[in-house]
DNA sequence: CAGTGGTCTAGACCACGCA
DNA sequence: GCGTGGTCTAGACCACTGG
């Protein structure tokens, strides 16, 4: 135990017990340098972990005070479906259902692939997947016949860095939709459409329908980070 | 701009461009010590701020390595609808629909109270939500009407810090909840269940159900923390 | 304007893990 | 072994900001 992670640990004890609450000032810098016999550096990294976690917010001149709790954000795990599926013990395929290069997409610079798929558990339809990959951030894909391969798992890949955008919501499944899922006309299911983008520029869209019985998101809050 | 966020910023510029590919091992600690004439300190400050976001990895004697790119998690907004529905321009209310003691309640420790309520935007159904909190870990809940203001309102202000997990998943509403909701049953729903955690004790467990097409969610991904 | 946190230095010792 | 990152020290100067 280090004594950076002593101090972070023992202010955290005192916050989650209820002992220090929202708003109170905990001990300056240089006390817990005292405190601990230890540098103001190695205070300071303490402190500074505790600032990112959000348990705690520093002020100059002030102090350091007990941040108050806003659990207004969770880590959400965006699922690799071939790992989602190898877990449930089942046995992942995917169907690719259309391939084809559009020249003018919404938002889009430059042409794009269109892929349309099917992700299958044991042979059961598990999600549908629309996905548009641009030509220009990523030229390689071209050269992809995406048959055997999702394209997910190849842009992982083949794609560096990117940061992305998901929206989440619930949508009835049309008939086409249905069909292609096994699904009864207007069955609830959860729509992910994800953005994914490279240097402020886009690299793919999806759209990914799952039937509402099949697969749920997990989304988990810790303030430690 | 400090030296630490110049390291910072230019040795991501390289991993975001494609210039340092996942695997690249980038400088060590004292080459990037001699490039910017600073101490190892600062060097080492920054590539710890890398680490922790998840662009590089960092392995003694072998150095630190671009890493590999992992789509798999990302940020998710979870709503305060009060907030969520100002934003939109709307009238926020809570309307209390049952408030009682359970005694015994499972996964809780101790007795629980049980809210129901509805949230409502200018007037119409918004969110559908029912709530359990612990009163072993929440005694002072035991004297709050929840008639005016919303339990999760309450709560964020008078519990300490909490962990919590989400899940969420598409269903359709059953004929009691079309009825509360204003809604055709079966109507494809967004449902939000959370659990939340103090010391490892439940403090409270809710379940929202949102309309699916009144409402979804963000989740954003960006490598920087 | 005084005291806080923010940043930085020039060292040091250690543990780990590859050769 | 030996070089790397992990941790720490005992200072220092600065910028901000609350009283």
């Amino acid at each position: 135990m280090t004594v950076e992670a002593r101090i972070r640990q023992e202010i955290e004890a005192r916050i989650y017990s209820g002992e220090w609450k929202p708003g109170h000032r905990i001990p300056f810098e240089h006390e817990l340098v005292a405190a601990y016999g230890c540098s103001r550096a190695t205070v300071s990294k303490a402190l500074s972990s505790l600032s990112n976690a959000g348990l705690i917010e520093r002020r100059r001149k002030a102090g350091s005070f007990v941040a108050h709790p806003q659990v207004h954000s969770a880590v959400l795990e965006v699922p690799d479906l071939a790992q989602v599926i190898a877990a449930r013990g089942g046995d992942y395929r995917w169907s690719l259902m259309n391939r084809r290069v559009e020249t003018v997409v919404a938002d889009f610079p430059s042409p794009a692939l269109r892929i349309d798929g099917l992700h299958l558990e044991s042979g059961a339809p598990f999600a549908l997947e629309q996905r548009l990959i641009s030509l220009g951030a990523v030229p390689g894909a071209a050269d992809e016949s995406f048959a055997a391969e999702a394209p997910g798992t190849w842009l992982l890949q083949h794609v560096p860095w990117t940061s992305a955008r998901h929206r989440i919501r619930a949508t009835e499944a049309d008939r086409a939709e249905a069909r292609m899922l096994d699904l009864r006309p207007r069955t609830a299911c959860l729509e992910l459409l994800r953005t994914t983008w490279r240097n402020g520029a886009p690299v793919t869209r999806v759209r990914q329908l799952f039937p509402g019985d099949r697969f749920d998101l997990i989304a988990e809050f810790k303030p430690d980070a």
